[in-house]
DNA sequence: TAACTATTTTACCGTCAGTAAGTTGAGTCT
DNA sequence: AGACTCAACTTACTGACGGTAAAATAGTTA
């Protein structure tokens, strides 16, 4: 409800209603600062690391504050990483009709555009990239709680299920080989996660700030090379 | 020093000798029964899932125990891991042998060789290698102590500037397409750990016990088409 | 002002990596 | 044999951190 909706209340109500939405304003702000404050302590310090008393700090408040709001650090995490999903998604429903609408028209180009969706969020929000991996680790994902644990399959469930519409798509014309597009689609996830996660690695290490993307770029590459049919 | 080589000396030194002898055999002995008691942990809890006192628990011994001969946990989980990172040096070598002897004269059988080296380790022993990956995550790499992270640095260094060394030859040989060598090596280590992470999660989840490679073969059979140059 | 409600904080718990100090027992010397 | 030495091992602790109960505070309603 918003003020104009207030209109023709009598005054009492009419107050009632609008200090409400202040304060619904404000908790949403609230939650905001937390969520941020968390993505930078997250970022700096990776999930293991950061410790909620930190994460209060930087949102200034306190720890009991913060679980008002998240049932607990995975859940935090987890709300953190949604936005990259769907902007993926996203990302992936552009390509989906730039190929029905025959803009793409060729295998590079598909498997170029389907390794650049996956690959958009992590230039768009780096930090919450690297955040994703943590959670492709058998070790996390037991831990986490079976309701934030099967929300997150059915974003990213729904992502594969559309990158393996693209690839089936590319195979019925001819623009791409006919490969299990299971397989197809983990490895380009698998690639991705896998050599970002190398470079940050590496760049831990040479106290170097960020890495450019060549080696992905090679990989992209290569697999569109081995997957398109030259006509 | 053997038994052999107390010929010569008074009795009381002779024994003396022997005795430290038996009780070095055994402190090797204890170092060996923590150390299968810790692969053993680790795979089934996960590295962080795992305590100290479990595993001590598994060696049949108190927690202090471990600590008077692995400093600490990821000391502990480090030396799990350099068996396999050698068992990847010692395949590599092999592969290096091969090429020089002409075994291996195009660029299919070279990359394709380059990546059974790599991923001999996992068949060899799976649990040592799902610990691999949780030490390329950022997060951990920094809880490492620095004696730690350079040996294992090093270690690894070594496999990488093999693998380097291979791609170079088959370059020189005419057999693989010319790209940067260290972005290569990169984008190899980088799709393997990723999938072979990738499949470890979807088979968590689904209950499954093992992971049977397809997708993997698919990735490796997809680079080493693009790398190969048709004569 | 008084009662009621929502929000935040202080003070705590349980768990776990790691340690200090004490105990045991085998080997050594007289 | 009996006292001494030293390594191996254990009991009992510390400190850090995720998470929570209950008290305190701020804001709203009457």
């Amino acid at each position: 409800m918003t003020y104009a909706g207030a209109w023709g209340l009598i005054p009492q109500d009419k107050h009632k209603i609008v200090c409400q939405l202040r304060r619904d304003r404000e908790k949403a702000l609230r939650i905001q600062s937390i969520m941020e404050a968390a993505k930078k302590v997250f970022a700096s310090k990776g999930y293991l690391k950061a410790t909620m008393d930190e994460i209060a700090l930087a949102a200034e408040v306190t720890k009991p504050t913060i679980y008002l709001y998240f049932k607990a650090k995975d859940d935090l995490f987890f709300t953190l990483m949604l936005p990259l999903i769907d902007d993926i998604r996203q990302q992936l429903q552009k390509v989906e009709k730039n190929l029905l609408t025959g803009k793409i028209h060729n295998g590079v180009s598909l498997i170029t555009a389907i390794f650049k969706s996956f690959y958009h969020g992590y230039e768009l929000l780096p930090e919450t990239f690297r955040i994703i991996q943590l959670f492709q680790q058998q070790g996390l994902m037991g831990e986490l709680r079976p309701e934030v644990r099967s929300a997150l399959n059915d974003k990213g469930r729904i992502n594969f299920i559309l990158c393996r519409q693209l690839l089936t798509r590319g195979m019925e014309m001819g623009i791409i080989k006919r490969v299990n597009v299971y397989e197809m689609a983990d490895v380009i996830w698998g690639s991705l996660v896998g050599i970002i996660q190398l470079e940050d690695t590496k760049f831990y290490d040479h106290k170097k700030k960020r890495f450019n993307g060549n080696t992905l770029h090679l990989a992209e590459t290569l697999i569109a090379d081995a997957m398109t049919i030259i006509k």
